[in-house]
DNA sequence: TCTGGCTATATTGTCTGGCAAGATGGGGGA
DNA sequence: TCCCCCATCTTGCCAGACAATATAGCCAGA
């Protein structure tokens, strides 16, 4: 196995650190981010710049038409319904594969007991371990496209986060209990009623953000309605 | 519903220009894909080029590390059967889903008659209606993100096609009948099955192709143990 | 008051030219 | 034979510039 290391170039370093000041909501969709306002303060050529925006763009963090300046991509509760089911759509499938194998992954089962020590005392901190949760059940099936495009979903959702620091979305034993009982599903090769837990779990936290940006609450996940029609004989 | 009209910038027109070309099988692994070369053969600049080229990079068709030069995407057989899992997870879900709802895509109907039509005269030309069967019923779902990253794995899937040209990797006759049975489920609402089927008919076809770019057969699809143990504890 | 068009400004798209740094391959010296 | 150095190719990044476009503000006219 040969050791592996990665070179970044100036483009890559900025677009890093834009990503992580964007993910931490110090930027915002309210305010443009020129091209030469990046390169001013990051002290490099516009070029420079123009290029680690564009990257960020592909990710889908930022948007901008033509001639247009780039900006924090808005999400409003469409999108976050969006997100949240295109999460389930692969992380159900995934839980299924788990459960027949009955492969339960160390990270999870560590993350989750991460979950457990943070307690109730910060609702912003469960974020991390968290995702790590899920994440950890993505990768555990090693395939690395899924593993990319849940990624992918994660950053959209941290983006989500930033939105609503102060709202206590779950409790933090909710959380737990229902992973660990993920978990359990899995090790007792249930896939099914792993895919309806996740469903209800995901289906919660989505329901609660969807209301937190402005949108009308939508079926609680008691009954997993969330295919409408009128999408259906749309090409 | 404002009505949406897009301009195209030349750095994308090229990349656009690049994709078919690259997809239709003109641009190898083989021979480097230099900055200049492709700033001189569309008559712009280099970094015009360079542009284009970043961004086929970004979307994972094109490769490139720091002072290399970029080249067409080696797909080797471990890539392809990361793509058809990936393909299965996310497409078994929507099946179900698509069962739940008892939701037959007209699209996808559609496509399969036009599968049934091309016959088993050209191996080749069943290609664009059966990547329209599938996509069909992921779009049926409506979800932007799931329909996305699906998008993604075809465009990876047409351009391992481009390799295997002259291979006959199915007859028209079972695929058709295969895509007709899995509509059938789906209107029955036996979800379950309807994944089960994908699993056989993506898993043949994705052994077939592995077997093409040289590797070595796994499982024939009817044991369906995709998950390799070795990449369960990683994080 | 409202509408329409004009203009000024900000911003992006693209080009030219250039230099430095890294990668690559070949030839000369040990 | 092996290793090192160098020429060459290619890319990373820069400076400066101009054109095209979006945007807002202003002014004149209805």
């Amino acid at each position: 196995m040969a050791l592996r290391v990665t070179a970044t170039s100036i483009v890559d370093a900025i677009a890093i650190d834009l990503r992580v000041r964007l993910l931490a909501g110090e930027l915002t969709p309210d305010v443009p981010l020129t091209e030469t306002e990046v390169a001013t303060s990051y002290d490099v050529a516009r070029p420079t710049a123009k290029a680690a925006i564009e990257k960020l763009v592909a990710e889908g963090l930022l948007v901008r038409g033509l001639h247009k300046t780039a900006h924090v991509v808005r999400l409003g509760p469409d999108s976050v319904r969006d997100i949240y089911l295109a999460r389930v759509y692969l992380e159900s499938e995934v839980l299924r594969r788990l459960a027949r194998a009955r492969l339960v992954p160390e990270g999870a089962a560590q993350a989750n007991r991460d979950i457990a020590a943070v307690g109730e005392r910060s609702s912003m901190e469960v974020v991390e371990p968290d995702m790590r949760f899920h994440t950890s059940l993505i990768d555990a099936v090693g395939n690395e496209r899924t593993s990319r495009m849940y990624r992918s979903l994660v950053s959209e959702v941290r983006l989500c986060m930033t939105r609503v620091q102060s709202l206590q979305l779950l409790t933090t034993a909710l959380i737990h209990a229902e992973h660990q009982k993920l978990l359990e599903l899995i090790e007792a090769g249930d896939g099914e009623a792993a895919a309806e837990l996740l469903d209800v779990h995901l289906g919660r936290a989505r329901e609660r953000l969807v209301e937190a940006f402005g949108g009308e609450a939508g079926p609680e996940a008691d009954l997993p309605s969330d295919l409408v029609p009128r999408a259906a004989f749309v090409r």
